[in-house]
DNA sequence: AAATTACGTCAACAGTACTGACATAATCAC
DNA sequence: GTGATTATGTCAGTACTGTTGACGTAATTT
């Protein structure tokens, strides 16, 4: 069972004593978790992935983004990007179109096929967070959103907010 | 550029309008995607991935769990597991015990390297936990914990707390 | 004119997931 | 006890998403 130079097994579970904040590591991991899940059988339906997802719904997002823009919003290679891109082409969900300043440059645009497909993604992971900020007795959602985007790279925070606005009460309306 | 059949490019951005909270689907996605990227330089050096760090982390968190409990906790299939386990296994970092009731059964164990291993990735999370609960300027920590966990599954909510307790309220030694 | 940039593509490969099948040992039900 | 079920391990094959490095083309910049 045991090989002859293993380590000895440590019984006691690891716990926040170690100043570690394991209760909020795990939540986070059980709750994107399914949060991830609520689009697979949407994706499975059009033979399409979790990286399709993320390419539609940033394209959705922000109409006429470049390649290189959207290659690093998702922090990802050209070549994964290609895939996925190319097939979301084919099928008419995203249609690119020659840069007016500078034409080396691909927008990227949500046809009306891609926006539907955009919206049934996200209809039920949106439906999740409001049943969650609901059960959960969440008050101040600004507070959720703040302590969201406070776990990200300080120096990536600028990707959130080049989004049109209206995400909370006000957020973008007055900065 | 397009294709002849292409559809029309939608130029506005999708926004909540839909009803849909794009807000904080969006920065689900961030959050986690530079959470997860905290360990990964740590794993690279003992030639890991991601599965690694989860099968370790739940190995350390719930010592002594079996095969079965471990596949039903991560979601994923038996062969998956298997490789990444049996590496973590080879290398010392994890301990098969036989089942005491149940000789089947397989438990689980971290071994001082395993549990050393486990704290060294947990380290940057929680570092980044911590701070953006700073930085949010969050006051009430346990409405952050209650929206996470309403974001799980109800049915798999179970999971969450098989672990000792001291979740939120003031933790351990109330720092 | 030369260098750089934006994009596309090719080849090769790695990590993580899947399905389905089969084997073994142990336990449970009758 | 015999048979069915359960827990685990393993084999084969496949899919998706990610990587690196190289190369080509067109457009822009210097």
């Amino acid at each position: 069972m045991t090989s002859p130079a293993a380590g000895k097994p440590i019984r006691t579970a690891i716990t926040d004593e170690d100043d570690i904040d394991f209760a909020i590591i795990e939540l986070f991991f059980f709750a994107y978790r399914d949060f991830t899940s609520d689009p697979d059988q949407i994706l499975a339906d059009y033979g399409f992935g979790r990286a399709h997802h993320r390419v539609l719904h940033f394209v959705n997002r922000r109409p006429g983004l470049t390649v290189a823009e959207l290659l690093d919003v998702l922090k990802i290679t050209k070549q994964s990007l290609a895939r996925v891109l190319k097939q979301l082409i084919d099928t008419d969900h995203i249609v690119q179109l020659q840069g007016p300043r500078d034409r080396r440059q691909r927008e990227l645009y949500p046809t009306a096929k891609g926006r539907a497909l955009a919206l049934a993604l996200a209809r039920p992971q949106s439906r999740r967070i409001r049943a969650a900020l609901e059960d959960s007795g969440t008050t101040d959602r600004a507070s959720i959103e703040r302590f969201l985007e406070a776990m990200v790279n300080p120096e990536l925070r600028a990707q959130i907010d080049i989004v049109p606005a209206q995400t909370s009460g006000k957020k973008n309306g007055d900065h």
